[in-house]
DNA sequence: ATGCATGCAAATACTTTGCATAAAC
DNA sequence: GTTTATGCAAAGTATTTGCATGCAT
């Protein structure tokens, strides 16, 4: 955890940006919640917590920073908010995610599935692939099975949205 | 077209919806808009020009009603807008598209480049695909290449937003 | 001192909603 | 005549921006 502040304050060090004590309680909260997949709404009253005096727009602002220097994805699930999701180390991609169309978690894949459909697009699309985003809509695991018992999954307790 | 808009008017009635002139209107806009990926203010403009007396929250309200009739998909690029993709008939899912990130265009890939990838999500994640949402971010076969006169690469002429 | 960053409030952008009227069955 | 749809205006959200102040170099 230490260390990927410690990247992330170098990966701004190298733009001229610095790591303020209000930027550094945003990585923190993405840190601790990196399963999650929080709003700026979110994000704002988690660091509250640590910073009580923090302003919506800094956060809003630092969001922005960090997707740019590609520390985070700002996706969209297709409510009217802009979601954060912490890159893992190393990985030049956005990951995937499960959205469940019965209870509403969204679970993550990490691993990349999109390597032979890249080359495909490349090819035969001449198109070159920086970047994908890639959201499957459907019944997770949990809900899976339990269709009679619909109206009682529950969220909280499933995946994170 | 005019049998599209026959399909949709069935559709509708199926669900004892009416093909109102304004909603016939809405509808013919995005069938000959097809590959645009419109907003509902872009939308909402063209609609005006066939039925001035058009009220924008009646745009939103028929494109809601086409999304939840899989009529259009409700898309997003991460600007802060939703845009509207007429979904090919008989096809069940949404299909691909290619961001580009010098020129902004989005081209679109009606082929399903997915089947192999939703194997594996259903086999190993134990999850019923039911729909899809993918997007490559890159650089398009008419930037690319010429990133010495990116200034020049003018959106208008390529792919439609 | 200078420049970057912050907090607050105001502004903006997009979308939804309430309600009275109008059209369709 | 009852239901369904519309247009307008108002209200709601989400996000961005202006500006005075604060912090760090």
């Amino acid at each position: 955890m230490e260390n990927r502040l410690e990247r992330i304050k170098k990966q701004l060090h190298a733009q001229s940006y610095k790591l303020t004590p209000q930027r550094e309680a945003t990585v923190m909260v993405l840190l601790e919640h990196e399963e999650d997949h929080l709003s700026a709404e979110d994000v704002y009253l988690l660091v509250k917590e640590k910073a009580p005096e923090i302003g919506l727009a800094t956060v809003y602002r630092t969001l922005e920073l960090l997707t740019e220097l590609k520390v985070v994805d700002k996706i969209n699930f297709g409510d009217g908010v802009s979601r954060f999701d912490l890159r893992k180390e190393g990985v030049n991609h956005s990951h995937h995610h499960l959205v469940c169309i019965e209870c509403g978690a969204v679970d993550e894949i990490q691993e990349d599935l999109l390597g032979e459909v890249e080359k495909i697009v490349e090819k035969d699309f001449h198109f070159k692939v920086k970047d994908h985003r890639l959201t499957f809509h459907g019944i997770c695991h949990r809900c899976h099975g339990q269709s009679a018992v619909k109206e009682e999954a529950d969220p909280s307790l499933a995946g994170n949205v």
